[in-house]
DNA sequence: ATGGGTGCAAAGGATTTGCAACATT
DNA sequence: AATGTTGCAAATCCTTTGCACCCAT
């Protein structure tokens, strides 16, 4: 159970691996639902009695800025974070707002890179708009209104 | 001084022209540093001395869903907005926190389209990293260090 | 004993909500 | 009158901060 995925995603990104850490980024490779830090310590709170939402910030956080993880800042209400961290692109449904991946899209790498001065850490690629589910809820919800 | 392009910009998005919104449109149309709410506010309450926070907030958030305005969720601290309906990029300096356009860049048309059953209805592309001017400074600190 | 890591409680700050007043047709 | 618009105050909720404790080296 040690020297699982998540151990070694937090050592080749040189974090200490904790075990609150390693649980957190545990919960974010077995999650793959774009998890808020919410989400996370609720997810977590039952297996770890002393974990605070601090130590949740201050680690997804970290792990963003050691490109362990992605931020995800799709929804303007919170914050939500991805263990994937391969250029993918994410569609926010306005209906429902789950996060959703579009693997399909081709998403700028995230290499780092210089444009015009510019030095690029990281870059996301966003949709915003209505997902499947919702369509068919409205869609039924017209078919009833006939 | 009437029947501007802020005004223009209401109108041919169904937006009816009261004299907040003209004002609020006006200052995004001339104010290209994707302001966010509080800095139009601050913008505007000199002028009309009873604007309130309140409507700044409902107004630029109607202004981006009837899509006269685009909504931008860069910052994880604040939304700002961005009076400029053309694609284009944005880029996030993390060390000071001003938000850029990338005109360069090729950015995803901003047509409603369905792709694998989702209806998108915007998308951003967000770049972040360190601005030119920062890169500068540390620079600077740099060669006093020596 | 020293530095990094954690966690509690409090503070901060952006955004929303409820509702009353106001304007406009 | 009826509907849409505005604005104040309060509430909400995400996130950060300060500080003390704890653990490992």
């Amino acid at each position: 159970m040690d020297k699982d995925e998540a151990y070694q995603r937090l050592e080749s990104h040189g974090i200490r691996p904790s075990l609150q850490r390693v649980e957190i980024m545990r919960y974010l490779l077995s999650h793959r639902t774009h998890p808020t830090v919410e989400e996370v310590y609720e997810g977590l709170s039952g297996k770890i009695k002393t974990l605070s939402r601090t130590t949740v910030y201050n680690t997804l956080r970290m792990f963003y800025e050691k490109k362990a993880a992605q931020m995800i800042t799709i929804d303007e209400h919170r914050v939500c974070y991805d263990g994937d961290i391969h250029p993918h692109v994410h569609f926010f449904c306005n209906c429902c707002g789950v996060v959703y991946d579009l693997m399909n899209k081709r998403a700028p790498s995230q290499k780092r890179t210089v444009t015009d001065g510019f030095l690029v850490e990281d870059s996301q690629l966003y949709y915003r708009g209505i997902c499947p589910k919702c369509m068919e809820e409205i869609a039924k919800k017209k078919a009833k209104a006939n």
